[in-house]
RNA sequence: GGGCGGGUACCGAAGCGGUCAAACGGGGCGGACUGUAAAUCCGCUGGCUCAGCCUUCGGAGGUUCGAAUCCUCCCCCGCCCA
């Protein structure tokens, strides 16, 4: 049996499978079309300078193809994201201007070559900007090439209109999107000789427009395989934390609150994202989830430890592991990677409003705000509930040089006095 | 261009002259319970120098003691006609 698994393990397309990651596919047995090395593009919008958790699976897709012997081809859509994709999207996007979409792409090539090694080997991962083939395109020259290939009605039928019809309609420059996705298939085809494309399940029809480009175009028999989208269990969207979208940039997500955003997941949800977004060998997934209760803790301790080493490196995923374990079980709080910041001691002579302190802290965002959260009985000062709004910090609250301060269970912010 | 229907807080959606910072649902946050789960229950969910005040209901004016609610013009969206 273990046997029968690493020998089945070498198709990427089994992989997928195993791991809960397989969608949809175009081909009818895809693992068969795999068993070659293919070169496989996924893309990304660049859309912000950085990617989010949900951006996460397509990465893996493409760091597991390279592991398979792939040629993996990260698109980033420099071209797209000035049109922006309406799939599964209720309302047009603000649209971004050329240079701040030219930032994000550096941005993104950064962090997908965290999982995905770059280079110019046969196995090597390219890294392509649609940008450079669609800017310079010229008009009439593309309606008289592509045009003819497409059907409005069929592309009316296709699930991300028909979606945006229902809400309130579509823009022609969003209409025009797939044609766009359907073109760079057939120019990745044509250049780089891509023959599968990955992406969400909400990029099926975007795949398939762009495989019939493919076969009227280029007489290509090109693939499709799309990855699930990922949801939590309790059928909420995946990817946000108290702060908002958890993403892979330390500047927009502290490394310790990204931790934390894997080791809080769900009892449900555990052996899935472990699948999703770990490369632990199946065997061993099951092995750390055959347990339950309190003991499920130790799997997504490890889920924390492997995505953040993935993304942060292992050193910070250590850290904030013995941290994370220190804080919540012995209460000490002196951890490099807990949230912390500097206090002058100056400033704590003549006191320093609550209020004041934890919007500074980022435990909440007006004095409002705050106020509500201490008059819910939510903020605590080191240990103790704070019930007074208008009570002043001063040098009288310092304890072993810090002050905490603290919202909610999790949430807080250590002010090292100095 | 013409006709009709719309634009309300994070989202959906009530309100249609005062009692509206605006029902209700979702989401989010806080509390209780727990295992740094889930489910459940309770509370909060515009801002401020907070028992009071200020700014919000597409935009700009106007009527009125008083407008999200009435009038005028403008912008935007959908449906139908051209």
């Amino acid at each position: 049996m273990r046997r029968m698994e690493s020998i089945m393990a070498d198709n990427v397309v089994e992989i997928f499978a195993q791991r809960g990651l397989l969608a949809q596919a175009t081909d009818v047995e895809p693992a068969q079309r795999l068993a070659e090395p293919c070169t496989v593009y996924v893309g990304f919008d660049p859309t912000a300078d950085s990617l989010h958790v949900g951006h996460l699976v397509p990465v893996m897709g493409l760091a597991w193809l390279q592991r398979c012997g792939h040629r993996p081809v990260a698109l980033v859509g420099g071209a797209t994201a000035l049109v922006g994709d309406p799939s599964g999207k209720t309302a047009s996007r603000q649209m971004l201007s050329h240079s701040e979409i030219a930032d994000n792409v550096e941005a993104i090539k950064a962090q997908i070559a965290r999982l995905v090694r770059f280079g110019d080997g046969p196995q090597d991962a390219v890294l392509v900007n649609n940008a450079d083939w669609l800017a310079g395109k010229n008009w009439i020259e593309l309606l008289r090439e592509v045009g003819p290939c497409f059907s409005v009605n069929r592309m009316l039928s296709m699930d991300s209109v028909k979606g945006r019809m229902e809400s309130g309609g579509i823009t022609f420059l969003e209409f025009n999107y797939m044609v766009m996705q359907a073109y760079d298939f057939l120019h990745l085809h044509r250049s780089l000789g891509c023959t599968v494309q990955m992406g969400g399940q909400d990029q099926w029809g975007n795949i398939v427009m762009g495989i019939e480009l493919g076969r009227r175009l280029a007489g290509a028999a090109l693939a499709g395989l799309t990855f699930p989208l990922v949801m939590k269990a309790d059928g909420t969207k995946f990817g946000k934390s108290e702060a908002g979208n958890v993403w892979l940039d330390a500047q927009r997500t502290p490394v310790f609150d990204f931790y934390q955003f894997w080791r809080n997941v769900a009892d449900a949800d555990v052996r899935r994202f472990l699948g999703y977004f770990t490369f632990l060998p199946v065997a061993e997934i099951d092995a750390l989830c055959a347990v339950d209760g309190q003991a499920l803790n130790a799997a997504k301790e490890r889920l924390a430890v492997e995505v953040t080493t993935l993304i942060h490196g292992a050193e910070a995923a250590e850290r904030c592991r013995a941290d994370a374990q220190r804080a919540f079980a012995g209460q000490d709080l002196s951890g490099d990677s807990i949230p912390h910041m500097p206090l002058a001691a100056a400033e704590l002579a003549t006191g320093i409003g609550l209020l004041d302190l934890g919007r500074r802290a980022g435990l909440w965002a007006s004095n409002s705000e705050g106020r509500r959260l201490v008059q819910g009985g939510g903020v605590r000062l080191h240990d103790a509930v704070v019930d007074d709004p208008a009570r002043m910090v001063t040098a009288a609250d310092v304890s072993d040089g810090t002050i905490v301060l603290r919202c909610g269970k999790k949430r807080l912010m250590r002010c090292d006095v100095g």
